[in-house]
DNA sequence: AATCAGAGCAACCGCAATGAT
DNA sequence: AATCATTGCGGTTGCTCTGAT
């Protein structure tokens, strides 16, 4: 069963497994969750508690004054992973009280979603994933979700982070603009969307595989590897839907 | 040793989409 | 068809860490 195997090969944070050793990205051992860049942030951070409600200038969503915010703590991964393994995914809403968690559940799928999951491959990104990313990206846009569904392991947060630390850079050295996916000197003045960009060497709508050498364990059901039927939930990339 | 600036990323928010009644 | 509840997504924030000065 996959999420056995995933759970053995990489035990999530706040697992009851021996705490992993992994590198971080200055390729420095360090004791934490998979892949963690933080070790050992497993405590609350009083700072962003206890600016409550003004957190960050908005309100929150979840209304509850006793709702946990910031970091979570080793106890409250340990009660989620618990329940999930348990019960399942699902009825986030409900998950926290059933779980014994003072977290919201956005709050909660968040966590389960970007960090917890036993399928997270964590690390760093493949030179092969790097230039899938950017050719989803020139095919979708900021669709994060649809990107990440076709990068087995990786949460659509980490790439966006990713996006947006590396990749965006990477691009500009480039001399390509990483919004269009176009010459940099080509788009300076103009502000024309990736899914309306006429054919570039980065448009690959019409490119029938993606690299066949990155290593996906498990493809979700729905995973095609032609590009061309990658599609949004509700939305036609023929049509020229703007991202 | 102390300070500063930039990079990285976990976690938050509002809003849109979807499902239930 | 309308309303309400829940879930999911993309953008943003700010804390922590690291390297440079």
């Amino acid at each position: 069963m996959l999420f056995t195997a995933a759970w053995t090969l990489h035990p999530p944070l706040g697992s009851s497994l021996e705490t992993p050793v992994v590198e971080n990205r200055h390729g420095q051992k360090v004791t934490g969750g998979v892949g963690m860049e933080k070790p050992q942030v497993h405590s609350v951070n009083p700072v962003r508690v206890t600016k409550g409600a003004g957190f960050m200038g908005r309100l929150p969503c979840c209304e509850k004054a006793h709702t946990n915010r910031g970091a979570w703590t080793k106890e409250e991964d340990d009660r989620l992973i618990h329940y999930i393994r348990v019960h399942g995914q699902g009825s986030w809403r409900s998950l926290p009280k059933a779980a014994g968690l003072l977290r919201c559940g956005k709050s909660c799928r968040l966590r389960w979603l970007n960090y917890l999951r036993p399928d997270l491959k964590r690390g760093n990104f493949s030179e092969d994933e790097d230039q899938l990313i950017i050719k989803l990206h020139a095919l979708l846009g900021n669709k994060w979700s649809l990107i990440a569904g076709r990068l087995p392991g990786r949460s659509d947060n980490e790439i966006k982070n990713y996006w947006n630390t590396r990749i965006k850079r990477k691009l500009v050295s480039q001399g390509i603009d990483p919004q269009t996916h176009r010459p940099l000197n080509e788009t300076s003045n103009k502000n024309s969307s990736p899914a309306k960009a006429a054919p570039t060497e980065m448009d690959f709508r019409n490119a029938p595989t993606v690299p066949k050498s990155i290593s996906f364990t498990t493809p979700p059901p729905d995973f095609k590897y032609s590009v061309f039927e990658v599609k949004a939930k509700s939305e036609s990339i023929e049509g020229g839907q703007q991202f």
